[in-house]
RNA sequence: AGGCGCGUGGCUCAGUGGUAGAGCGCUUCCUUGACACGGAAGAGGUCGGUGGUUCAAUUCCACCCGCGCCUACCA
């Protein structure tokens, strides 16, 4: 059916602005993006990532959310029963940092609640008070209003992106569905024995006061120093050993060296005394010790590092925590079995200059007594630091959101166990597919080389926090062997206001009562069960069944050993199964200095103003350009050629659906050859979008639209669509030129779905029955019902683009314009591309602006190829004054 | 130190066992009836280096160099 759209049409523009808010609104109406909960059809369902809404919103965001809703639009257009919801990440120490400074408050667990407590942003003058004390729940107040107000700004960008999100599946991660769903999940893991709690050394984050995973700590190059420091040897002798540490000298609890290293064979078995608190401690011998590092021997202190753990544990060694939960150093009495000293008046005395500093603090206090021969483990009354430090840069462990280094501190956690399940863990990880695939290995290497199980319990606030209790002696003493654990029908629980069953709230830290936990979940403990939220795990099985295995996570790579791992795991550990088949592996938007963009390096673009100068979809087409897993500079022209995409759309489409002609089949060989080349261009984009390379797809019906659409065939068809003599070529070519953009724009929609669904409702909308563009069919076979297949059955057409190019190469070698007209043109070809073009001739001959037959055949040419043998411009008609 | 990725015209990036591609930028030209928020033509590359496999290598293999990321490295 031809369409002929109304004239006034012509001379308007597109306005992406106004139809940004238009379309956002009917869409809205129509339900275009909604998930069919009763729908019996084939679903596809996405694991959106939830945005951690505390952070800044930046270009970032905009690309890899994008990249995600191209693959909800393209596949809804299959006609899949698309399941896209958005979550938000409001838990965790982003938010509460945030609140801090906002509202320049500080939480106090014990302190009590305040009803209608009213806390305004705070001004310059406020910060320089202290900060004021709020309890616990009144904190989480503040976190959730305030988190409130950052996702009204996400969800305000994502609906001006036109990310098709259904808005009736939105959740965030402290949501009453996801707290429930961290503590079932917990419930469920502890019933199947895989998480416990330990009083261990654990990685602990000294401004935070909170334990951290592995996943969450990273290496940061660091000054340091070498200290060399001469320790005694009972019964005579000494040695020198070097460390980084010497504040932790105090917490020395042994001293080893390779087994085969002769120059401390003799000492194994024997005892050393520490320099300043003449504490005899055992020396070993362990592989582990590296023999060219340092002196080659080595002081075991509780604890410097992993190895010190990991020592502390094999040998049995003694524990002299000295680094306190705030990173001072604790008071300690030596002398007693705890801190025992040969010494101990001297020991204390040395001691007295440590306690209560900071770790930093007390380097330098204990470099400065190393330095005094007083403190000589011998007696020799030489100074115990042999030289002076050695500066060094080495490598050491920081939360990945702290400031100073990590320490190992004694403590009670919980962990889920997946040391074990290493193995289990590596193969669910193959049984998904990753795009770009290469991304497995990230995974698996991660994976294998696990050295601790998940810790998952945090000093924190604002969380999920775990429902559990415990049982208060009749001395006083908490007792956590045997947790109390909430009822599952009571879930979510905060076991700091809830009592758990069998006990009345006075009995609440009373001896013979209970205690809450005062822990929260790891924020990962809840943000790795998304797939599980979004389904509806613990409310509705059925669904959940339904939707799970979901089909795909997009996610981007820095997180693979987090978010991408714990999702593994957990369905793992609860399932048995592979939370989702696909990964999709989003790169990252870097600055033009090649700096990957984020709000601590000050380099971040901020979107709206690019929405407003370029338009949604302009934005979205520079996002979908760049393929999954691909770092993309941050680049405003290729903004301009996303606008001009839209434009060139627009403008293409006024010419197509302004041609009038009777309604008749696509007859003439010319149109259906190119609807031969635009089928093929179909099928590459689709098998590519499959693959889930929508920019592979992108690129080729881009440069389809361009070149063979936009340049090429509509200057052919141009006189035979408005010819009085042949009316069924006329409508062949009206009905291919509509067809072809009705194709188009259907390949198109999921890029830039503003203007595409304008241009749709001028006509398509209304002849194909279908409202919005966005819930057409995506092109397939169906469109293509009258033209032939086949390599040769395009030939014609892939012709008629090369003789026109050559043609304009030939016009403008002599000066001319594209639209000069001809006085004469003999152009030769091959004889079968001349055959095959005979039927096309009249098109050629107006297109090119010339008279009569211009093509002949030569024997001896390569097929496809022209070559212009004569070109006579016409006269220039006389400029006509005005128009 | 290991693993992975990348190295293609000035820039950003596609691509392929058989004459090297796009966009931007640049040069020249054009307000032609969808489009100046346009259009046409053109210049510009020994596809990081060295070997190997092959009739043929930018493409496959090995080694090397440079860049990036991930992991490890606190004595």
């Amino acid at each position: 059916m031809i369409i002929t759209i109304d004239p006034t049409t012509l001379s308007s523009h597109f306005e992406s602005k106004d139809a940004e808010e238009s379309w956002g609104q009917r869409w809205r109406e129509w339900g275009t993006h909604r998930f069919d909960e009763g729908g019996r059809g084939p679903t596809y369902v996405i694991d959106t990532p939830p945005p951690t809404v505390s952070g800044s919103l930046h270009v970032g965001h905009v690309f890899s959310y994008t990249q995600t809703d191209v693959l909800a639009r393209y596949q809804r257009m299959r006609g899949k029963n698309v399941f896209y919801p958005m979550g938000w990440d409001d838990n965790g120490l982003p938010t509460e940092r945030r609140v801090q400074n906002y509202y320049h408050v500080r939480c106090e667990a014990h302190a009590p609640y305040e009803p209608g407590l009213e806390v305004a942003m705070a001004d310059d003058a406020g910060r320089k008070r202290p900060p004021r004390r709020v309890s616990r729940a009144n904190f989480i107040e503040l976190c959730l209003a305030l988190t409130a107000e950052d996702e009204k700004a996400f969800k305000t960008l994502w609906q001006r992106l036109g990310l098709s999100v259904d808005w009736a599946l939105e959740y965030s991660t402290i949501s009453e569905a996801s707290r429930r769903a961290a503590q079932w999940s917990f419930l469920d893991l502890h019933r199947k024995g895989q998480v416990y709690q330990v009083e261990a050394p654990t990685l602990w984050d000294v401004d935070f006061r909170t334990a951290v995973a592995q996943a969450e700590v990273e290496d940061r190059p660091q000054k340091g120093a070498f200290h060399h420091v001469r320790f005694g040897v009972e019964g005579g002798g000494s040695f020198v050993i070097a460390t980084t540490r010497p504040e932790l000298l105090p917490a020395c609890v042994g001293v080893a060296a390779h087994p085969e290293d002769e120059r401390y064979r003799a000492l194994f078995g024997k005892r050393a005394v520490t320099p300043l608190f003449r504490a005899p401690v055992p020396i070993f011998a362990s592989e582990l010790v590296d023999r060219e590092k340092g002196t080659g021997i080595l002081m075991v202190c509780t604890f410097g590092d992993a190895t010190d753990v990991q020592w502390w544990r094999e040998r049995g060694l003694a524990l002299r925590q000295v680094v306190g939960r705030d990173g001072h150093l604790v008071h300690v009495e030596f002398g007693g079995t705890s801190f025992p000293s040969l010494d101990p008046t001297r020991a204390k005395a040395a001691y007295a200059h440590l306690a209560g500093k900071t770790v930093r603090e007390a380097q330098k206090a204990v470099v400065d007594l190393l330095r005094d021969p007083s403190g000589c483990p011998t007696g020799e009354g030489l100074a115990p630091l042999v030289a002076e430090p050695q500066p060094i840069e080495h490598p050491v462990k920081f939360f990945e959101k702290g400031d100073r280094p990590l320490e190992f501190v004694t403590t009670r956690q919980w962990f889920v166990k997946v040391l074990e399940h290493k193995q289990a863990l590596v193969e669910a990880g193959d049984r998904v597919a990753w795009h770009p695939d290469f991304m497995r290995l990230r995974f698996r290497n991660w994976t294998e080389n696990l050295n601790l199980d998940w810790c998952i319990s945090r000093q924190r606030y604002f969380g999920v926090p775990f429902p559990v209790w415990y049982r208060v002696g009749a001395d006083g003493a908490t007792d956590f062997s045997s947790p109390i654990l909430a009822d599952e029908a009571s879930l979510p629980v905060d076991p700091m206001t809830a009592v758990p069953p069998g006990y009345a709230e006075a009995q609440r830290a009373h001896p013979g009562g209970f205690t809450g936990e005062a822990d929260i979940f790891d924020t990962w403990f809840t943000s790795s069960l998304t797939p599980q939220i979004a389904t509806g795990w613990t409310r509705s099985p059925e669904r959940h069944r339904r939707l799970f295995p979901m089909d795909v996570r997009p996610q981007s790579h820095e997180i693979i050993r987090t978010w991408a791992f714990y999702t593994i795991a957990k369905a793992w550990l609860h399932e048995g199964q592979i939370p989702w088949r696909n990964v999709a592996i989003s790169g990252w938007v870097l600055d033009p200095d090649r700096k990957k963009m984020s709000k601590s390096k000050g380099n971040v673009v901020t979107p709206m103003h690019l929405l407003d100068q370029y338009g949604a979809d302009a934005v979205r087409y520079w996002s979908l350009a760049a393929r999954l897993g691909t770092d993309t500079a941050f680049d405003e022209k290729v903004f301009a050629v996303g606008r001009r995409l839209v434009m060139k759309v627009w403008n293409a489409a006024k010419y197509a659906l302004s041609q009038e002609a009777a309604d008749g089949p696509v007859s003439h060989p010319l149109d259906l050859s190119f609807l031969t080349r635009l089928r093929e261009t179909v099928e590459k984009a689709t098998a590519a979008f499959e693959d889930l390379d929508y920019a592979g797809a992108l690129d080729s019906v881009e440069r389809f639209f361009w070149s063979g659409y936009t340049d090429n065939y509509l200057e052919m068809v141009k006189a035979r669509a408005r010819s009085e003599e042949d009316p069924a070529g006329r409508s062949s070519a009206v009905a291919a030129v509509q067809q072809g953009l009705s194709v188009i724009l259907r390949l198109l929609a999921p890029y830039i779905p503003y203007v595409t669904e304008e241009v749709w409702s001028w006509g398509f909308a209304r002849t194909t029955g279908a409202p919005s563009i966005h819930r057409a069919p995506w092109p397939s076979a169906a469109d293509f019902a009258g033209a032939p297949g086949g390599a040769e059955a395009g030939s014609a057409f892939d012709a008629a683009c090369a003789f026109l190019e050559a043609v304009r190469k030939a016009k403008s070698a002599s000066g001319a314009t594209v639209g000069r007209q001809l006085a004469k043109l003999r152009v030769a070809t091959s004889p079968p591309t001349h055959a095959r073009l005979t039927p096309c001739m009249a098109d050629l001959v107006s297109a090119a602006r010339a008279d009569g037959e211009v093509l002949e055949p030569r024997e001896g040419m390569e097929d496809g190829a022209f070559e212009v043998m004569e070109i006579v411009l016409a006269e220039k008609p006389p400029r006509t004054a005005g128009a």
